[in-house]
DNA sequence: AGCGATATATAGCGATCGCTATGGAACTGT
DNA sequence: ACAGTTCCATAGCGATCGCTATATATCGCT
């Protein structure tokens, strides 16, 4: 699930006249704010102060840069999984996955709302891989959270009949109405309310 | 917040060759699924069986056939409020909110999700506007629900320290995220035992 | 039949879409 | 200096976008 350019080739030439990484967060926040199919090559260009030769020799194509800006917003989707798993108890990480939300949604010099909710909604027949991909991702840290309920049904922290789908798919889905409720003005200390009205909802532990 | 066309005018002329409610509930449809900016209006006359001339004489242009769309998928924007407004207890409006929600994301013969939670999130500059007529209707539906739980805490149904903004926003999210998920590919029987929890962070009621 | 009014079909407007061919500029090696 | 390689800038490709000018067809009315 990792992105990354190759280090290979690289023969002498000419060398890039920009920071490609700065590029890259350039273009993130530009889908961030917009949403895939709303950004334009010639927006991307423009915000990040290269031709269109230039983005397509170094990112590939727009499929590509968006690929590797959702890698960058989300710092590696593995190291989210890894996180939740790696959680002292599920109700830690649902709170954390929470919270994080809550709180990258109402940055204050970010777009609103989540990159990975908000993106790709609409889906025309040439952005249905794209969007598809993205659930992926949204289905992975689903699942991590839902193995991470369950093993803790499993160790007696959470009542047996703990319906362990029900509660990630609950988290999960909050964490994506948020996104919407951010881009619909919420403010952080809304948003953070809402995660404690969200985490009453939790079973109680053992 | 009701769109309807006026009856006036109407001097002669040549008639209609289409069912004006039909075709609408064609494009509805394809709103739906696609969302605004993905469906073109070839996409839609193509489907509507009519014309670019016959589309813009009958509904405006794409922007207020999408208006007249949303208001038919809602049945009325102020319907849903009075029925809010109108439900024996906050609770109940929660809950058949979310329910309808749940239900209508997951029909056998209509598109998965929510067409007013996701049929415009990225916002083009020229659908910036469009947005924020969704996010109008979003937070007039969430206002009325906060209302109504305002109702319950001042006439002691709820505990006084009930904090009613985060509650009707919590729900909000959920209906939110739900169709996410059920365009995700969550089923019917998921999203409802969500609707489950959703509903246990739910103040006791006295 | 003829007129005013409205709807229809054909065709295409200017703008923008993602993307690229072409040629020159800037580098490393020999 | 020169070859080899890579990047940059201009310009523009074909396709699609939302939308409409023009001309014709179909209605009620006189």
């Amino acid at each position: 699930m990792e992105l990354s350019e190759p280090v290979i080739a690289r023969r002498t030439g000419r060398p890039l006249s920009f920071d490609r990484d700065a590029a890259l967060v350039v273009a993130m926040r530009l889908f961030w704010q917009h949403g895939y199919e709303a950004t334009s090559v010639a927006d991307l260009t423009r915000a990040m102060g290269i031709t269109p030769p230039s983005l397509y020799t170094a990112f590939g194509d727009k499929r590509q840069l968006f690929r590797e800006a959702v890698d960058r917003y989300l710092g590696g989707a593995a190291t989210i999984v890894a996180g939740i798993a790696a959680a002292a108890r599920a109700s830690d990480a649902a709170r954390d996955l929470l919270t994080a939300a809550a709180l990258g949604d109402t940055g204050d010099d970010t777009p609103p709302g989540c990159l990975l909710a908000s993106a790709i909604v609409s889906s025309s027949a040439s952005a249905a891989d794209v969007r598809e991909e993205l659930a992926a991702i949204r289905r992975g840290i689903e699942a991590a959270l839902r193995a991470r309920i369950e093993r803790d049904v499993a160790q007696g922290v959470l009542p047996a009949d703990s319906d362990a789908e029900a509660l990630a798919g609950l988290v999960f889905a909050v964490v994506q109405g948020m996104s919407t409720l951010a881009k619909d003005g919420a403010g952080r200390d809304k948003l953070m309310r809402i995660v404690d009205g969200a985490m009453r909802s939790w079973p109680a532990a053992g």
